[in-house]
RNA sequence: GGGCCUGUAGCUCAACGGUUAGAGCAGAGCGCUCAUAACGCUUUGGUUGGGGGUUCAAAUCCCUCCAGGCCUACCA
């Protein structure tokens, strides 16, 4: 690929939360396809930094830790291992994998906090909240219980009941107390917290969005809804009263008044987007300059595509509070330039739940299937524009048909074929007839079309043209019939054959990007390692030379059992292990 | 309550307001035998959730009703 071409893009996925194993709609909505893309633009030869993290900071890891008798931050760093290993399981190929409570990131959401405190986009709130004696801390709306005023709701939560959808101020309830702990030892105190003024900043916000015409309605709904709702955008607070998290300073000064408090999670999580690529320089050996060419305009990211991956929740954040925070400081760091975000994934009927063990956790997939498996069905299936549903029967038929029947039994007939007929490498000799021709300019323009849909970052598109052109394979081999021709002329045998083990590796470049093990897999069986992207197929389709030798693959997708899958339906129904 | 999204073939999904609403899977028929009983070809399925309206033309735009989902700012 010529030098010119060449792009420079920035990706990163929604950090997932610290606190326990994400399950595959997590995945989907996020991880996988940055992943998918990260993996594409390499392929394509553009410079990639591809970034993710652990979300470490907030109430629910405090609890967790707690739950689990340790310190939290001894809590987090075991979780963070977890986390990392699973990810790696999956093949999300991150340039790093950072940490929310990195030191890096400490520095950075101190430093904004100060830029934006200078630039007077910061007042100090003093505000009642209800705090517990026996749990020693504050809680959230939502860890207050009670009785609801409106339907007698003995659970009702301290933001809404969920029996009445009536939203509540935690004052509202009737008898309240902790959901931690369930005392009733509770106190409304006084606490100061900073807000940022995003309404100050909202028109600039506003004018941002607008210009922002290729982003899904998804993602632009939401945040003009934000904006416009009511009396328009509302300052947010950025501090909690709570132990870990990042202290609330200045810079590196302190912060009068703000002692004890750390910043809130959803100000510090987007800036470990930034912070994470200076944990990679570091881990690399790599000095400022390195990691700042992708995020400051003014040091050299100025030609950065900057991509964002997300399930639908995360979309204000994104698109307002971060935004509010990098603006807000008047300092050029790079703008997200495009929100691919996503629906949710349903679990058979209902949602996934991870309170009620519900679904299919990252853990438990990799236990009994290959990643690839669940990626091909999961990016295939991808919740872009509306809510999708997984369900066994489907998984099932999906991997079988598409991965073992298409893919897997293509290289399989081609490869033992070959053995059989002319040895264990590619044979010599011959011409290919107008039946190849018609492959090539099939495959030309469907490859075309794969490639365009990645960029548009289609995900289903791409994934149902890249099945066409596995199943182009097929046909060709059926209407070529090499094994009918090899008694006439097994010249020509041998050309369509050279012709096919070289379709082989064309696929395991091309199917990369989702099924990276495979693939891996593929090119070690055609003992080759040219990963060239296919320009111009029929160039393509002579990398592998005549004598060039190969092996016969192990199956390379084993089919699901109908067995299998009804006891994993059985297993995965509820409760977690 | 408010806002947004979704509803298309048995299933999962496509379709700039513009021929006869298309694919894959499943079903039916035929073919092939190299291959993981795999592959290929042909083919049956739709009053586009209901009703009304705008238009030469509506799955698409408007209104309304029904069903499901998400968000609603202190969970993250």
């Amino acid at each position: 690929m010529a030098g010119t071409d060449m792009a420079r893009i920035l990706i990163t996925s929604a950090i997932p939360y610290i606190n326990g194993i994400k399950h595959l709609g997590n995945l989907v909505g996020s991880q996988l396809p940055a992943d998918l893309f990260a993996r594409y633009f390499r392929a394509r030869g553009h410079e990639v930094m591809f970034l993710c993290a652990t979300d470490e900071h907030g109430t629910p890891a405090e609890l967790a830790a707690a739950k689990a008798g340790k310190p939290v931050a001894e809590y987090c760093a075991e979780m963070w291992a977890v986390q990392k290993d699973l990810s790696d399981g999956f093949r999300l190929s991150f340039d790093h994998f950072g940490r929310s409570s990195s030191p890096q990131n400490h520095a950075l959401t101190q430093h904004f906090a100060g830029r934006l405190a200078e630039a007077g986009l910061i007042r100090e709130v003093s505000e009642r909240q209800v705090y517990s004696n026996a749990d020693g801390r504050f809680l959230p709306d939502r860890y207050i219980e009670g009785t609801c005023p409106n339907c007698g709701y003995e659970r009702a939560r301290g933001d809404q009941c969920e029996n009445c959808t009536k939203q509540l101020d935690p004052t509202d309830l009737i008898n309240p107390r902790s959901a931690i702990s369930g005392s009733t030892d509770l106190e409304v105190r006084e606490t100061k917290h900073l807000y940022l003024r995003q309404s100050a900043m909202k028109d600039k916000l506003d004018a941002w969005i607008d210009s922002k015409k290729d982003w899904p309605v998804l993602t632009t709904s939401i945040a003009k809804k934000w904006l416009h709702d009511g009396d328009g955008l509302q300052d947010r607070g950025i501090t909690r009263d709570l132990d870990w998290g990042v202290p609330v300073k200045k810079g590196d000064e302190d912060w009068p008044g703000m002692e004890g408090k750390v910043f809130y999670v959803w100000f510090d999580a987007p800036i470990e987007y930034i912070a994470c690529a200076a944990e990679w320089a570091e881990a690399h050996g790599k000095d400022d300059a390195a990691w700042r060419r992708w995020w400051r305009t003014d040091e050299g990211a100025e030609d950065v595509r900057y991509i964002q991956f997300m399930g639908k929740d995360n979309v204000p954040f994104h698109t307002l509070s971060f935004p509010a925070t990098i603006m807000g400081s008047g300092e050029p760091w790079k703008l997200v330039d495009y929100i691919k975000s996503f629906n949710y994934l349903n679990y058979d009927g209902g949602q996934f739940s991870t309170s009620q063990g519900r679904g299919v956790f990252m853990d438990q997939a990799l236990s009994i299937l290959p990643a690839d498996y669940w990626r091909w069905w999961l990016l295939s299936h991808a919740p872009e524009n509306s809510d999708s549903e997984f369900t066994w029967e489907n998984f099932q038929t999906s991997v079988n048909k598409d991965l073992a029947d298409v893919l897997g039994n293509f290289v399989s007939r081609v490869t033992k074929f070959c053995r059989s007929k002319f040895g264990e490498a590619v044979p010599e000799g011959g011409e290919t007839g107008e039946r190849a021709e018609a492959l090539i300019n099939e495959l030309e323009t469907r490859v075309r079309a794969y490639e365009g849909h990645m960029e548009a970052m289609e995900v289903r598109k791409a994934a149902a043209e890249l099945r066409a052109i596995w199943a182009a394979g097929n046909e060709y081999l059926q209407s070529a019939a090499p094994w009918t021709v090899f008694k006439e002329d097994p010249d020509k045998a041998a050309a369509q054959i050279r012709l096919a083990l070289n379709l082989i590796r064309v696929y395991a470049v091309l199917s990369a990007p989702f099924i990276p093990d495979a693939s891996a897999k593929l090119m070690a069986a055609m003992n080759t390692d040219d990963w060239t992207w296919p320009g111009p197929v029929a160039e393509a389709l002579q990398i592998l030379p005549s004598g060039h030798a190969f092996t016969v693959p192990e199956v390379t997708f084993k089919k699901i059992a109908d067995e299998e899958r009804e006891e994993w339906a059985k297993r995965f129904a509820g409760t977690r292990d």
